[in-house]
DNA sequence: CTGTTAGCGCTTTCAT
DNA sequence: ATGAAAGCGCTAACAG
């Protein structure tokens, strides 16, 4: 009950309280079937009652495995990610799991850092959402240790590691198809920097979609931004000062470049859904009630993150699979403005 | 170079490549200034060769310290802790830390899980959402553990722990009395649930900011509802609905609930900061465009999240600190959408 | 300045 | 069914 004198309780300790042997106890903190149940209670009660805390670490030193799932981020502040970390960790907790999550800040240096550290912890799979202008040679070290790692979200073409990816490329058709099908032939792409794959993934969509339908493209209607709320307010404003005849309707790279994308519209005094169609990529639930019209090319994040914690999963359990990619489902949800409840479609796409 | 026989790499290999020995290599590890540097370099190139990774478990078994750092967040769907936990990781990061992060989906037997599970990995020190309904019982174990803890953003009161929070009345009555300055008299108090501290303090800042003014409290004009967008659209349908005076503004419980509440104003073909006021607490950065008139009861999250890291690293380095109470001030920041860029005026408020 | 030695707390044969 | 002993990879004394 000394304050200084506290030393840490230890399985010695425990195993002395009960009158049992260091092995004793180990057997019944792992719930070994050997051990009598009389037995078990004396030992529980012992830890209970000296509020022995298990040493994980010195389990996974001796083990040579540890219960460490590391999951770097690109940005937490995007909420798809911060719902994707969600799905995530429901899954590596059920497994009896914890999360190391860290956030790159979409700096490849820092991501290179927080993966090392992950490793020098002992993680024992990891899953990424790599950083803008993450190379195959930044991977390297990292898929040569042998280390199960899933990629998630943004792929990194070069690298050989398993992915789980949305169909970017049928989502964006699917949109566009579905923006021509309300009779727009000037459609926009607003949002995201074209050095990472989805972007390329999605304006590929967004332009085989327009070809197919006959409508040439013209590329000032692409325009570049931050994929956020600002980026998206930032992207109408250039498109709307465009001289030539104007656009009538866009896809955004994602929600929150569309959610952007409603506040510059509206700022110019233009209704969302009536005076300008806007279709959003992925879907964060906020997106249910916050433009009612605002149709999206949806993406649920924390069954992504689930899925890509479930791929990880197999991967360390099966001790070596080979790289597998996955492209989950996208829907497009269409949703009207006409009075409430919202009336909302929508349709599974397929590759 | 064969796959399976890769055993892992340890300090006495490396020390054998580099011709020295285990301690040697150890000492070159932590940059220890007793090396010179043709050894340091030597070893340093072994490393690279092998192919070694640092083994941190090893280390903090034999340190009995790790460099592991909890944070347990209430929701991380939340964008405000998602920022919070990216302001704290920052600190972590800088002071060679790394996070575990795990969120408690606001359930306590959760909560006491991930903690248990994070001591278990012998963290050094913790920082704490707290769930909703979080008792000073539950977390007694922990504060007599001698782990250094610090409770963010929500408090419970009960328990002898430090804490960072922010300060919920003064903000509160600012924001009520800026409501009155512009001429408004039936004001209303939007969202949240009431089985939370942040809840009482920020209703009690109301009220009195209220009495103050020699107006009476309209009970009704209190309105519970999920402290998130969808509930910010609940609960101003409500309010419109209600028989009596008509309330003219209101302040929101947060910045969720207040976009909510646009949201909900707009679909009855009403304007925000306009035919309504609205003030909303805390300050996620989307704040800035989303509702250009939008006031705010301003709490940086990140900041806040760099803060009570710095709160926690305090702690852990002065050994064994008395428990310290700490309340961040928020700004009240007006905004008008007259034009852009944007009038912003921002008053720092002193409790 | 570098090598030797003895554990940190746990698991795991192998005896009993 | 339980105990004894060895060792996971590292650091910290202490010798040399």
């Amino acid at each position: 009950m000394d304050g200084l004198t506290k030393k840490r309780v230890t399985v010695v300790d425990v195993a002395h309280a009960a009158g049992v042997s260091k092995s004793t106890v180990s057997l019944v903190l792992q719930g070994s079937p050997v051990i009598p149940p009389d037995t078990q209670a004396k030992v529980k009660d012992a830890i209970r009652e000296l509020g022995y805390v298990y040493n994980r670490g010195a389990a996974s030193l001796r083990q040579a495995s540890s219960s460490i799932i590391g999951i770097v981020v690109n940005d937490l502040t995007n909420s798809f990610f911060a719902e994707l970390a969600v799905g995530v960790d429901m899954i590596v907790q059920s497994a009896g799991y914890v999360q190391f999550l860290a956030h790159s800040s979409e700096d490849v240096d820092r991501q290179n850092q927080v993966i090392a550290s992950m490793r020098e912890h002992g993680i024992s799979g990891l899953i990424i959402c790599p950083a803008r202008g993450t190379e195959p040679a930044d991977l390297k070290h990292l898929v040569d240790s042998g280390l199960p790692v899933v990629v998630a979200v943004r792929n990194v073409p070069g690298a050989k590691l398993s992915s789980l990816l949305s169909d970017n490329y049928a989502g964006a058709k699917a949109a566009v198809r579905h923006l021509i099908d309300l009779g727009h032939r000037r459609i926009a792409f607003l949002g995201g920097f074209s050095d990472i794959e989805v972007f390329r993934e999605r304006t590929q969509g967004y332009l085989d979609g327009l070809s197919e339908a006959g409508i040439s493209a013209d590329e000032t209607l692409v325009i570049h931004s931050s994929p956020s709320r600002a980026g998206g307010v930032d992207a109408i404003r250039q498109l709307l000062a465009l001289r030539g005849a104007p656009a009538t309707a866009c896809l955004s790279f994602n929600d929150a470049v569309a959610f952007g994308v409603c506040d510059g519209l509206r700022s110019q005094r233009l209704e969302p859904g009536v005076d300008f169609s806007v279709v959003g990529f992925d879907d964060v639930i906020e997106a249910r009630t916050a433009v009612p019209a605002l149709t999206t090319v949806s993406v649920n994040p924390q069954r992504m993150g689930q899925q890509v914690a479930q791929l990880l999963f197999k991967q360390i359990n099966s001790g070596r699979a080979e790289a597998e990619a996955i492209r989950t489902s996208v829907r497009l949800v269409v949703r009207q403005s006409t009075g409430r409840p919202l009336a909302t479609q929508e349709a599974e796409i397929a590759s």
